[in-house]
DNA sequence: CGGCATCCGTACAGATACTG
DNA sequence: CAGTATCTGTACGGATGCCG
């Protein structure tokens, strides 16, 4: 392993983690973990999520080629969703970040409030202070 | 490993995601592997990032006890980044997906340019590249 | 059922100027 | 040197309505 760190690939890394990080593709890609899905099924498991969010992220992961969409042209159509090999490859990865999520959640938490707590003091003493 | 995934798990996951998964996080993460960095240097380091930018990434990463934050009260002031415990043991996980990243790279290129052909559809890429 | 188009408010990111 | 403050454009995300 290098010491030194290339640029250009942790800026790939840091752009694939923002196209994965956003809101809802690892709740996708976990929910498709388990199997093929309907797109009303997603969004009926996806809790909170819009059809337009769901569409687009769909979009997103297929053309990164980590989902296949299968088009079965009945009446009424029906449209399922599945991982592809190379999206359940990076179902290791994910769990592997998501597993340091849970064990540290906690620390994180504390962190944070611990962070706010001290930050809002600063903040009320450079107020009082400047209306003083 | 259980079958089912909790929703709750899954969602605190993909949020920790989104906040490291943003444009500089990853980058700035790397960067203070290798040990603690000014401020000015960091700058130097992560290429293309503002000052605001890497003021407001360093708070987040401070915020969620990833990262520590030393000022050495001289003339001129100094401070001084460095990762924490827990950020360190964040570049583990991390380097987990950096990994998949570079090894996926090509495929998910592949695809994406597939995806594009068979759609024929203008991408921000594509948008940017003609807006110029 | 699945999904695209449109409108609209917000949150984010960059550039610039100023401060201790 | 290491920020903060402010302005501004953009990109995201939700709600709604229409279509095959």
């Amino acid at each position: 392993m290098p010491k030194h760190y290339d640029l250009s690939k942790c800026q790939t890394v840091s752009e694939m983690l923002s196209r994965i990080g956003d809101k809802w593709s690892v709740l996708v890609i976990m929910m498709l973990g388990d199997g093929p899905s309907r797109f009303s099924d997603l969004k009926r498991a996806v809790v909170g999520v819009s059809q337009r969010m769901l569409t687009l992220t769909l979009r997103a992961l297929e053309r990164d080629g980590l989902v296949k969409r299968t088009v079965y042209p009945t009446v009424p159509p029906r449209v399922e969703y599945e991982l592809t090999e190379l999206g359940q490859s990076l179902r290791g990865p994910i769990q592997a970040v998501g597993g340091w999520v849970f064990n540290n959640h906690d620390k994180i938490h504390a962190a944070r409030t611990d962070f706010d707590k001290r930050n809002n003091i600063e903040h009320a003493d450079t107020k009082l202070a400047r209306l003083g």
